[in-house]
DNA sequence: TCGGGAATGTGAACGCTGCTCACATTAGCC
DNA sequence: GGCTAATGTGAGCAGCGTTCACATTCCCGA
């Protein structure tokens, strides 16, 4: 019996869709407010639903922070690759790959810069449903980039293995530093962020070449 | 009346140093298990106390939070400068200076993989409190560091700005990687942390060079 | 078409947390 | 010695994650 008895239309029993419902509620709480915000009896309430009606879906508060993250590292990847496609096929192929590697890196911070709270989730720790290598990742794009690189001659190949590790290091340090509240006092970030990047990314070019 | 009424010696009304003791157990908490178990409530049962008596010392959770953080970014400073120093002095002031400053980045990853839950304290945004930039920090350490390799003509004057950057972004994305359970999948990591230090730690001098 | 099992949602409860407030106790100072 | 400020207590509030017995509905097979 779900019919109406008056003018109010009432929701009906079962929400249909409470499974993705959830990841998407979850997904805005977390690019809003950050992960620390993300509560399950939060998101009942919004979706009109009682606390207990998660636990059909996610086991446990754990295994949704697992799916917001995986949706996270997801959509890191994805931009550090739009990023990549959208370099001008001109100039040298070394020069190409080089400025191909070096959209990817400035795709990754500038992530982190413009929803620092995605960046956080993508990297926080998942005990349960740890993350697997087969799904889209950034470490990949970036080892990738790299391997272009190499390809191209303007890596050698003795560095093709350390590459990616120094290359990695240095943009995600670059943006934990802008993400994070603790800003190096006195540096010259003041200029903005994209100065930051630019220097970092050419440091590691510098480094890897 | 505080009188024993039998053989027990009853502990006195006031702790009487409740707010260090605070402040030693919640670093114990913190380094042991990490910061999301610290407990105002868990603190005060092992300190004997009432829960409430905590809130004369810290006004709130995030308080104590704030103080764990600073003494977590004191340490890691303290073992950059005591690694440093730790130096001989032997060869070039150049080269020294080079080795004062790779030793100063390695403290600081070492300081990571070894103390995680510290590390991940140090820089937990602290939004009540925030570090002033007067107390010791790893960022002045590093800028002392790349000073001294400019001014022994290690380091070109005209990457004086910009090479703490590089050098923060590299070690602190390195401390990050290595500390956090998301590991680069099939990466050479496997041999060792030592090995992915001196990598990036070269590729840093390199960039900066 | 109907009936029954599986899937999904509900409401009340438990124990934990941070935090507040009125009150008790004590330390230290005039 | 007595008064004030500091410190500790206990009860209580609201919110959280989680569980469990129960209600409702979907869907598939007879």
């Amino acid at each position: 019996m779900m019919w109406n008895t008056g003018f109010v239309t009432k929701r009906p029993y079962h929400h249909g869709a409470l499974d993705s419902a959830l990841l998407e509620a979850a997904m805005d709480v977390v690019a809003n407010d950050g992960m620390g915000a993300l509560s399950l009896r939060d998101l009942a309430r919004t979706l009109g639903v009682s606390p207990s009606a998660t636990y059909r879906h996610f086991p446990s508060r754990d295994h949704l922070v697992a799916a917001v993250s995986q949706r996270a590292r997801e959509r890191l990847a994805t931009a550090m690759i739009v990023a990549r496609d959208a370099v001008p096929a001109t100039g040298t192929k070394a020069n190409r790959s080089v400025r191909r590697f070096a959209a990817t890196g400035r795709a990754y911070v500038t992530f982190a810069v413009q929803t620092p709270s995605l960046f956080e989730a993508a990297f926080v720790p998942c005990p349960v449903t740890p993350p697997t290598p087969e799904d889209p990742n950034a470490w990949s794009v970036l080892v990738g980039a790299v391997d272009e690189m190499v390809e191209a001659g303007a890596v050698p190949v003795a560095r093709r293995d350390e590459a990616p590790l120094i290359a990695w290091a240095g943009v995600h340090g670059l943006s934990t530093i802008l993400t994070a509240s603790v800003q190096p006092p006195e540096s010259g970030l003041e200029a903005g962020h994209h100065a930051a990047i630019d220097t970092v990314i050419d440091g590691i070019i510098r480094a890897i070449r």
